[in-house]
RNA sequence: GUCCCGAUAGCUCAGCUGGAUAGAGCAACGGACUUCUAAUCCGUAGGUCGGGGGUUCGAAUCCCUCUCGGGACGCCA
């Protein structure tokens, strides 16, 4: 689909690189000297004009001038037809500011609503197989803050990446092999025998929540005491199997009542099943990547970036879960995936340099691996810090808090801060409906959105086709500054998505709802003069598909009344 | 000790691929509801961008260093 912006863009940098070549011999540069990587965006200051380039500075250092004579050179060398462009100005330490036709942002109303849903949507990814592997919590109990984080920011990674073109695959990583299954199954052993009234006790290092009391007690109202009598090993076999059926199907409907949805749930165990473990394994050795130390195979992650080697099968024969993970990533772009990106705990960094030194020493392209690191979640409630503790199974789950707060403020606020700044989450701020709320500021603008349009309707009017009338007459400062921030929708879009900075968007929305605020307190729709009434519909329109293509990034539900 | 992340208005944070006068929300203060939802708006005030050095035409942004907070450094995951 065609794209304004992206087009009016295009056409500026093409003039402008244009000007470069036919300025060479007056700038003194040499034929070979590269266009410099210039930016092309929105001035801060609305005086600067639509678009302002630094080109000019940039060129500085080659043209051996300075940067406001480099400008009065490239501008006057620029050909300026079919850009829209009206006016260029040269300003501060030599920026070009380009101004446009006043109109332009009139045609972007109509672009708006003839692509409605689909507006801001690109094709910047080009089809390219990405892959957003997230939450992949351990399914040995209920999900936690971190872990509800890590679902909103990848599934808004994941909606953003698929919006602009890229083809989108959300997969969960079940660790369901290894020692904590072991301590699961000690864990319900426990329980188990506690719930047929014996004595027994959860292991210190085993998992002490109140959640597997109950699984446990369902598990005895259906197998009732004739594991009691069974050899251990199948027992523990038995009660770790049921558990952790019970723990990945808790775990999804969780999620699901949350937004987010998995493509695929891919499982640890399956890779030392299928032997895709050894025959990674085997893959380093051949290399001689591999060495034995103290009866244990290691591998030499230092050659590849690594602060030190570390071990892959353990003395006792037993594959570690960076070799599991190694085998897992690998599996990854053997399955065609060619970008990857993982949201991982920021207790995980240790691994980011050992998971990429494996992978080049696979072969494969380490930077093809992103790792999107997120900082801790801290709960606050009446101005105090909610004290957590896996260890004694006493933590908010995620299914309380979507009960306490709800899914739109969770997914809002979950989204709203950098990955990389640790997250205060105030619940009483998230259940507060007033201003200070962000959720409640901008769901109420679509709210208030969807009321006009029912006192049109009751008034037997239609929006109008924003085609068919003079939307000039949408003059005042509120609405060209509404139009305005609309038009940038796409390009927001598209930074959100390649930064993988998904508060890009929460703020986005919150600006839009701000500007559409202020046009609505100023001025009224319906029920003023004929042609300014239909435009001013259109923009209420349009506002209307902006706010709910954000929100809908965000998971977040587009109210029609409040 | 080594490494990673952070430090920006009273509070919570944006901005960080170097760009023009550093932004927003909340809190504070002063205003606006015979009108489509006042869950809103308008205005005022608020800053040595943790300290110091460096690179540059230009530094909140890049480099070095120091201070303070959080985290990671296991034949755990």
């Amino acid at each position: 689909m065609g794209c304004l912006i992206a087009g009016l863009r295009t056409a500026i940098e093409r003039a402008l690189r244009g000007a470069v070549d036919k300025a060479r011999d007056e700038l003194g540069l040499a034929p070979g000297d590269p266009v410099p990587d210039f930016t092309l965006e929105v001035p801060r200051e609305k005086q600067f004009g639509d678009f302002a380039t630094n080109l000019a500075m940039l060129l500085t250092k080659p043209a051996r001038r300075p940067p406001r004579q480099v400008a009065e050179i490239l501008v006057s060398h620029l050909d300026l037809a079919g850009t829209k462009v009206q006016e260029v100005t040269i300003a501060g330490p030599g920026f070009i500011n380009f101004s446009l036709d006043p109109l332009w942002i009139y045609d972007a109303l109509v672009e708006i609503q003839e692509q409605k849903d689909d507006y801001g949507r690109s094709k910047i990814g080009g089809g390219k197989k990405v892959q957003v592997e997230f939450v992949s919590a351990n399914p040995t109990g209920l999900l936690h803050m971190g872990n509800a984080r890590g679902a909103a920011l990848g599934d808004t990674i994941a909606a953003l990446l698929s919006f602009v073109g890229f083809d989108v695959s959300r997969e969960y990583y079940i660790n369901d092999a290894g020692h904590q299954i072991e301590n699961l199954a000690l864990s319900m052993e426990a329980r188990y025998l506690q719930a047929l009234g014996r004595d027994a006790e959860v292991p210190e290092e085993g998992y002490h929540g109140r959640d597997l009391v109950e699984t446990a007690q369902r598990f005895v109202a259906e197998h009732g005491d004739r594991y009691l009598k069974m050899p251990r090993e199948e027992r523990l076999k038995a009660l770790a199997q049921y558990a952790l059926r019970e723990k990945i199907t808790a775990i999804r409907e969780v999620l699901a009542a949350f937004g987010v949805e998995f493509d695929v749930w891919f499982s640890e165990q399956s890779l030392h099943d299928s032997g895709a473990i050894d025959r990674t394994l085997a893959i380093l050795r051949e290399r001689g990547h591999l060495y034995e130390k103290d009866g244990a195979q290691w591998f030499r992650a230092s050659r590849f970036g690594a602060e030190k080697d570390e071990v892959l099968v353990r003395s006792n024969g037993v594959p570690t879960y960076y070799a599991a993970d190694i085998a897992y990533h690998k599996d990854k772009f053997d399955r065609g995936f060619s970008w990857v990106i993982n949201i991982w705990g920021a207790d995980h960094h240790g691994h980011v340099a050992r998971m990429k030194g494996a992978l080049e020493a696979l072969g494969y392209d380490p930077d093809a691996l992103d790792v999107v690191l997120m900082q801790l979640v801290r709960l606050y409630r009446s101005g105090e810090i909610v004290r957590m503790s896996k260890r004694t199974g006493e933590y908010i789950t995620l299914e309380e808090l979507l009960k306490e707060v709800g899914r739109d403020a969770a997914r809002y606020f979950f989204v709203m801060r950098g990955a990389d700044s640790h997250l205060d989450f105030d619940l009483d701020l998230a259940k507060s409906r007033t201003n200070e709320n962000p959720v409640f500021y901008i769901q109420y603008a679509h709210a208030r959105i969807a009321s006009i349009f029912r006192q049109m309707a009751e008034r037997g009017k239609k929006v109008p086709a924003a085609r068919d009338i003079d939307l000039t007459v949408l003059n005042d400062a509120t609405e060209r500054d509404l139009i305005r921030r609309l038009v940038d929708f796409p390009d927001e879009v598209a930074r959100a998505a390649l930064e993988l900075a998904p508060q890009r968007m929460a703020h986005y929305a919150h600006e839009v709802a701000s500007l559409f605020h202020s046009f609505y307190n100023a001025n009224r729709v319906l029920g003023v003069e004929k042609e300014l009434e239909e435009a001013r519909l259109v923009l209420v329109d349009c506002t209307r598909t902006v706010l709910r293509n954000t929100l809908y990034l965000l998971g977040v539900s587009a109210p029609e009344r409040m």
